[in-house]
DNA sequence: TTTTCAATGTTAACACTGTCAACACCAAAG
DNA sequence: CTTTGGTGTTGACAGTGTTAACATTGAAAA
């Protein structure tokens, strides 16, 4: 396949399609990007990508989907058995520090640039697969007796409430006025959700 | 003055500009919002909107700017002083409360809709007041000696990332698959998010 | 090998959008 | 009465998502 004559057939055409989206997205935000700045970017006709998405929010559950994953696969990496509080604590401060580096990515996986998540199925299985990861640290933590003796399910979504709280307001740029230290703000956060949902939550002293 | 040949001086463009902006924002979310749509709705020409907005986002900032005041308006009447655990839970619930009921101008408020928000000094006012409410009452009960003895600031923006992070998950729809009481699961989450920031926290029995 | 056909590509067009420039009108100040 | 600044209008530009109609290709079917 010579390089000039490149009519017709582009290699995978998806592929980069979701590259180029990342990138548009991580420079410029969800909102601008463009489908037509895309195809014209990857040198293909601006309606071309019809023939690989059904739309632009295809486009779009496809990335956040793949940024759930990626998202998991983080928080795996970091999680250690069997349960500690310190390790929990870790996991949160990796989704915050997923966000803070992957901002763009992140609004678009929760953001509502995506009109009626609830029908993909795809994304569903996707954020329940982040969900997943600290479901069962939380579960373990309830089973072992360092966590409330309470439905994993309502513990884990506590740790996920938090978390996600820090990181869209962190994002959307509610916490720049900060003159102590951000990472380590992140963790007095985290810290005290933790607090929250321990059976014996320790003193604090600040 | 006629109700006939209303040609020029409709009253007060810039208010029904905003209501009709409001009521569209409620039935088809804010990425729906069209500003030609809007002057057709209320009769006057499509680019009239500019006499009285420099542009669709000042438009978007001042809705979201009055959704923090009648939010911190909200709060203010559900606290009660002196401190109590109680009523720092029952203001937490009415955060909820306030984007469960109207989760389109939640999402316009802290959403990314509105680009660089921190430029907009009308906007860090607004969200400020909104935030101090709950700083108050924060730094009421570290004074009092219920919450732990930490820089209320802290404290506070814990609370706020909480409700925060629970309302957005809500609006989004990670909720919808709970099959336990959604009042009761608020109020569990935010309980457990004062219990982490309590100095002596009570036990929980589930 | 030739034919056929679905996948992939293209162009043209529609109906929108935000925004600006140029122009029209009107009430009140000078 | 004249001027002037606020308000309103039309027309245009550049951009968007999306569809329809048509073109090209490579591989499977004949």
């Amino acid at each position: 396949m010579s390089e000039s004559n490149k009519k017709y057939h582009h290699g995978d055409v998806p592929r980069a399609l979701m590259e180029a989206a990342l990138t548009s997205i991580r420079e410029n935000g969800v909102e601008r990007l463009s489908l037509r700045a895309l195809a014209r970017d990857i040198g293909i006709s601006q309606t071309a990508p019809y023939r690989h998405f059904k739309d632009k929010t295809h486009l779009l559950v496809k990335l956040a989907a793949e940024g759930f994953y990626t998202l998991a696969a983080q928080k795996r990496d970091i999680r250690i058995t069997p349960y500690s509080e310190e390790n929990l604590i870790e996991v949160g401060i990796a989704y915050v520090q997923f966000a803070k580096s992957h901002p763009e990515q992140y609004k678009l996986m929760f953001g509502s640039s995506i009109e009626n998540r609830r029908t993909y199925e795809e994304l569903m299985n996707a954020s329940h697969a982040a969900f997943q990861c600290i479901f069962e640290q939380v579960e373990e933590g309830v089973k072992a007796g360092f966590l409330i003796n309470n439905d994993p399910e309502i513990l884990a979504k506590s740790c996920w409430t938090t978390v996600h709280g820090i990181a869209s307001l962190l994002i959307d740029g509610f916490f720049q006025n900060v003159e102590y230290d951000l990472d380590e703000f992140i963790k007095q956060q985290v810290t005290f959700n933790v607090r929250g949902i321990s059976k014996n939550p320790k003193d604090i002293h600040s």
